[in-house]
DNA sequence: CTGAAAGCGCTTACAG
DNA sequence: CTGAAAGCGCTTACAG
């Protein structure tokens, strides 16, 4: 009798391997998670039956009795960024070799879809989250209630002030200074800046560009500070706005590479050369190692570092770690020139 | 008293919930699934009481029960290549309506690590998996057990010749003809070529590449078919053996776009200008779009749409597609020229 | 060294 | 429309 069900053949069970060798699944189940109490012959036997049988334990029953998964939830706002895909790869590493397996979910940058996502993986038990948050940095909520419900998590490049939690991200703050003394050792006194949304990653580095300007006795223009976004399109937006005014800086600090980039496209768009005419920086270093020539002069450290710091940090807050004294660690940037920037343009 | 397991909060239960509104679990159950025989005002108070304890089903109970984890798994070879993150993208988009998540694992072009993620995903019950797998193509025994098993899956990239199986891939052959008759028509008479591994998508694009040159009257020479590999590194070897030995190409076709970007790098390390002293192609068109330039002449394929296609011939698979017929998609590639062509030196 | 009992949190039949 | 029973495949105490 044919049923429209879909027909996966059912797999072999602890109880199967136990009566074909007249043991109970205890004793199955002992011997395969090498616990010390059994028989030396008794292990061989099963070992040798679960392979034949191509056992393979089945996690919904572990999980529903053990309450771990050994599953970790990572939410990023964009997979195909290398910055977030090199981050993931660092998490892997981190997380690997202790058992745990890694869900990954794309909110890109949707906090709808942010929040369905962590429902979802804290509804399927991961055992932690990481993640890079697209809500506004004034909005924890989410985050605070994991944290009620004694939820493990780490965020990662961006954080909510507001909120205590294990964090690991970039030096916000040296990042854009590094850019601004590039960009004023090159002998530019107008800067403009492009912000991002409303995460910490964003007004961190606005104030950081502020303050960098008072450092060096540059003046701030409010005109040359124009709202953009995290994305290229963003980016391209701004530009056109911004490059259009009566007067515009020699030189444009953008708030991430994509940005940055969209920025490029504008400039060129209306005629403008990149350096000769305008200078322009992103941050995060989004161009892969592998391309010839670097595009843009930004900042980058090291995602890879990122990931499994938190990881490790995740890992270690599963293991039971106290919530008195959560990590806070902040990666240092460093420069990388591009041929994005140069001298500004005689008059 | 203290126990020194980490302390995570019991999450609520549909028993809970029952008890304090004096229903049984059963109905609780029903009217949180939508059941319809469920009268309103017991739904909306199951609802609301829900919503107040922050009840989230349990995966595991729930997938015992049903046996069904509404969870794929992808397995890729790298996810911070643009190639293969784009397609997770699009697995993403096509699996996420149905209610599917995606877990994700990085073989790293092992395939000793292929196959643990491979077991811990089946053993993790997915209810289906993804793969673009790194054994060697005449070794498709993973999957051979796969398929035996009954475990639904769909090959992406690369698949076994001598297995039957769902796969979803570009047009190996169409890809490095496009190449070779783009380095004829801009005059190229010695082209040469370097391998990748031993998978699917390698010797399709070498045996394209021997009938390609045959098709358009030039000769093959065998010391300009060198092995290489998928990689940046392997680029870089196979480019140092073959420019400089006593005759070398005016052009060569590596087998994908890091291998070629290896390749250039070698290049220039002997003094060879690109495109001028030596065209290079690559496939798979690895540069991000936002780039102001396409450095690389290489070809593309729609990724987003292998990841889409491979998303939804798996949930027909295991919806209980029949294994009668086994989808074969094949996607088009188009030529994208950068600057790493030109015309052949004149001697 | 081995096993019988109970239970993790759900859902699938089966009764009413 | 609602519920009591049984069971998914394991593991955690508790006995022997």
């Amino acid at each position: 009798m044919s049923r429209d069900q879909p027909m996966r053949r059912r797999m072999t069970t602890i109880q199967d391997i136990a009566a074909e060798l007249g043991l109970s699944a205890m004793t199955v189940s002992r011997a395969l998670n090498g616990h010390p109490d059994v028989k030396d012959e008794t292990r061989a036997r099963v070992e040798e039956r679960a392979r034949e049988l191509n056992y393979r334990p089945n996690r919904f029953a572990r999980g529903l009795v053990s309450r771990q998964s050994k599953l970790i939830g990572v939410v990023i706002p964009e997979i195909s960024h290398t910055f977030f895909s090199e981050i993931t790869g660092g998490i892997q590493e981190a997380i690997e070799p202790d058992g745990y397996t890694l869900i990954l979910c794309n909110s890109a940058g949707s906090p709808e879809r942010e929040r369905r996502e962590v429902d979802m993986l804290v509804g399927g038990r991961v055992d932690g989250l990481i993640a890079a948050s697209t809500f506004p940095q004034d909005d924890p909520e989410l985050y605070a209630g994991l944290a009620e419900e004694g939820v493990p998590f780490v965020l990662i490049d961006r954080y909510f002030p507001a909120l205590e939690s294990a964090r690991v991200h970039g030096d916000d703050d040296a990042t854009i200074r590094l850019c601004v003394e590039h960009l004023a050792n090159l002998g530019h006194r107008d800067i403009g800046f492009i912000r991002g949304p409303d995460v910490s990653t964003s007004s961190l580095r606005l104030a950081g560009f502020r303050e960098s300007l008072r450092a060096l006795g540059l003046r701030e223009n409010p005109d040359w500070i124009v709202p953009g976004g995290f994305t290229v399109d963003a980016g391209r937006e701004a530009g056109l706005q911004l490059l259009q005014r009566p007067s515009r800086p020699t030189a444009i600090c953008a708030v991430n590479d994509p940005c940055a980039l969209g920025l490029a496209q504008s400039a060129r768009r209306l005629g403008l050369k990149v350096p000769q005419d305008l200078s322009i920086t992103g941050v995060g270093k989004i161009e892969p190692d592998y391309l010839p020539e670097q595009y843009l002069t930004t900042t980058e450290w090291s995602r890879a570092e990122i990931g499994a710091t938190a990881g490790r940090t995740l890992l270690a807050m599963i293991g039971g770690g106290s919530p008195a004294d959560l990590p806070d660690v902040m990666l240092s940037p460093k420069l990388v020139i591009g041929r994005s920037t140069g001298p500004p343009p005689s008059r």
